[in-house]
DNA sequence: GGCTTACCGATTGCATGCACTTTGGTAACG
DNA sequence: CGTTACCAAAGTGCATGCAATCGGTAAGCC
């Protein structure tokens, strides 16, 4: 008995595997998972249906991805970054989104200007009084459609990867004051410059942007850290 | 029978499952697999003297790195990647080694300057009398020595598995003729504007170097095409 | 009494077995 | 003679079982 019976969350018919990675994964990213946590292969076994050796297998892929950290006979956890290691992901982000930007400016076709113009101002009042999650969603969409206007899929994907690992510590980042609406000026300049093709002074204005950002989030991370300050692990 | 007597290939002490993934993504990376070749689980398994499983799992880092493509139900071949994934790809790499270059102007110590200037004077030598795998290690060399001066470990990893990714396609891009003279006055070009910490100039330098090597690479695979002209992969 | 060491439970990592999908070949039909 | 349907062999994907390893605890030693 058993074959068709992984009811118990997601019942994806494509790969199987895969489908229990994507949930895996967007619990870490949305932040169900916290880093540090324990992922138990029985217990994902039990909790999907399946046996462990496809868990096993998407504990890999995790891995592969940099959201979950494996230690050799002690299982996974999801990945905990030290400060230093945090800093330099955002650099990496902060290099990738330049280029991308960088590209933007020179490739983006009118109508997906267009819609990055609309996009921007129609967030001018979530300034004023959107809630942090909304501004938060803006922003994904911000940033998703400066990537997809760079036409550059493998750079997409890197930036796409990054942000991933990225993800769960920087929730909450708009959550500090003003934050929100001095991304929204940054955002405003960058906006003006892909508009008028200026290509290095996005990449610039990205790039402080996303540096911005960093700062914000190791402020973050740091100001809550004080309650586990146990035991650092290294991200790679 | 069985346990420890791996034997047959790579006695390596470690993991036991990494250093397959090593064994047979350095097999890729140096081209003694070509892309195309489909890898038998089953083979491996009695070549690398262990079960299926690990196996299995070894795949899925080679997939997750790019270097093999994953068909479910239908095995696991090498990476083999049309000309416009060739293209993206390529672009990804000029835009990563532009932004490590950018930030190796910036950032490398003087040692590592000195050792740059060292490695670039002593290849002037390879362009007249080298041959084009001396110039490959010195290029190889070059190009890691300004990874490592940018002081940034995660997009350098980026920098390198993209490297990785793009290793069996740029094989013998040096035999086309006037590749290595030319290749050398761009490096020649790259080491002046590190030296003189223009970091603006060095990433444009180091990208149309890039690019360059991309242009050769394409006709080189488009060249050597037309050998085997059936049924054609997409990489991504 | 504090520290080292040996044992035990829990968990990982790998081997093996089995069902399903794919594919190449053959035969029947149009 | 070309096309389509079926069949068999191979190979993948997952389940299950077992040995090795790790963490924790308790007993022994200094």
């Amino acid at each position: 008995m058993s074959r068709q019976l992984l009811a118990p969350e997601r019942a994806g018919k494509g790969t199987v595997v895969d489908s229990i990675v994507q949930t895996l994964a967007d619990d870490i990213i949305s932040g169900r998972l916290t880093p540090g946590t324990k992922l138990d292969a029985q217990g994902m076994a039990e909790r999907f249906g399946v046996s462990r050796t496809p868990i096993r297998e998407t504990f890999g892929h995790l891995a592969a991805m940099g959201l979950v950290t494996h230690r050799p006979n002690r299982g996974v956890i999801v990945a905990t970054l030290s400060p230093g290691a945090l800093a330099d992901l955002y650099e990496a982000m902060a290099e990738l989104e330049a280029a991308l930007a960088r590209l933007a400016a020179l490739r983006m076709n009118s109508e997906q200007r267009e819609q990055l113009l609309q996009l921007h101002q129609e967030s001018v009042h979530l300034v004023r009084d959107g809630s942090s999650d909304d501004y938060a969603r803006y922003n994904q969409r911000f940033h998703a459609l400066i990537f997809e206007g760079a036409h550059s899929g493998q750079l997409q994907q890197l930036a796409e990867a990054t942000r991933h690992r990225l993800a769960p510590f920087r929730r909450a980042q708009f959550r500090m004051t003003n934050r929100v609406s001095k991304s929204w000026e940054e955002h405003d300049a960058i906006v003006r410059a892909i508009l008028a093709g200026d290509a290095d002074s996005v990449a610039r204005l990205m790039r402080l942007h996303v540096q911005t950002v960093s700062a914000m989030s190791a402020e973050f991370v740091a100001e809550h850290q004080s309650h586990q300050d146990h035991h650092e692990e290294n991200g790679s």
